[in-house]
DNA sequence: AGCTGTGAACTCTTTCACAGCA
DNA sequence: TGCTGTGAAAGAGTTCACAGCT
């Protein structure tokens, strides 16, 4: 029921369970149960029913879970916030795939100014980026306190210390490197390679110690 | 000491353990202390020692880790292993961004081949991309057993299909979407807008459950 | 003194077992 | 009978406490 307390594991399953139902949904299916959201996505059954109930989804005996109610009301709680509203540094490649991922907006996200750390970089495109200095100032005009790291390797320090003289108070840091942020921001780490060790790795037991 | 049985939370912790020594290693620094380590990636300095000793790096009291070993013996942990081969499915910007990463090769992974799902697509650089449909074929011709999944949504689920009818093993899921695999293979996702709404969730329990 | 290495305690997460509703 | 909801047990991962090396 509450919102509180989600555990941090059970709250990067919930968007999974958000888009099955939604496919669901569109496929017009009224009920779900959570044995069958459990094989689709590979995990067991009981683990869907405690993350479920973590955010207060309701299942009923015999029939599962309802499909539109239970959608909406994931739907609410991962997006719906006033964290809703990000900032993206970098302009490079990485940061482009970011801007075209459907999945953020449709999850509440919303990225409100991209930055340029590189005062002499082009903008060839229609979009307007803002220089790395502003970011302090336009975080605390529009109140937005969490920012996607996706900078250039070269400047990724210059983008931690804008940030750090900000009001952000939450980092996805994409950069893979080994970067100091002030401890009062919270900071979540993914790159594709870190990925990819953790997949080697779970290949590699998965396959048992011996072989 | 044994590389197998290594905790998967510092698998994904491990990574940036080298990024940082490797770092040191260019600053010329020859010693490094857990408790140094742990001051610039955030986490407790205990940690960072059980970390290291999972992999079986060793440090001297008073000094603290040898930059130059352990950083050697970190890559070779996460990199050289006969999981290093991969293949990318998409050619879209996701992909593109994939392609340029710097921390994939760095880290030992090799991308094989390109699949594009999408047999209408152009190819307009110089990239030779193979159609889905041989993936089966040259994973086994190539001892192939790592993919990593960044097709456009629509050519998710044929992706899926192809991996699944190939000896590929693990999976690096970028998609975001439900997909079902078959038991025998190995997922590692990772989406932005999980990562985003993990991030969030993150936030808001540090500021604390009133606020 | 300064910092490592590790068994033991603790906390968080997953899984089990079973009670209960439709 | 079929599937949910949940307290309790088990399993992981993290943190503590302290012994030991230099």
């Amino acid at each position: 029921m509450e919102p509180i307390g989600v555990p941090l594991p059970t709250l990067r399953r919930l968007p999974l369970y958000l888009r099955l139902l939604e496919k669901k949904e569109i496929a017009g299916e009224a009920w779900l149960s959570s044995e069958a959201m459990a094989r689709e996505l590979g995990f067991g059954a009981i683990q869907v029913r405690k993350d479920l109930s973590a955010v207060g989804a309701l299942g009923i005996p015999k029939r599962g879970f309802p499909v539109e109610e239970t959608s909406r009301l994931l739907g609410k709680f991962l997006g719906a916030d006033d964290c809703s509203e990000t900032f993206l540094v970098g302009t490079g490649s990485l940061a482009r795939a970011i801007l075209s991922d459907e999945g953020i907006g449709r999850r509440g996200f919303k990225i409100v100014a991209v930055f340029e750390p590189d005062p002499k970089a082009e903008h060839p495109d229609d979009r307007h980026y803002q220089p790395l200095e502003r970011l302090p100032e336009l975080a605390a005009r529009m109140g937005t306190r969490l920012a996607i790291l996706a900078p250039e390797p070269r400047w990724a320090e210059e983008a931690v210390a804008a940030i750090a003289g900000s009001r952000i108070d939450g980092v996805f840091d994409l950069t893979g490197m080994a970067l100091s942020f002030p401890a009062r921001i919270s900071v979540v780490r993914e790159s594709f390679s870190a990925g990819l060790s953790a997949l080697a790795g779970a290949v590699r037991s998965k396959r048992g110690p011996e072989d």
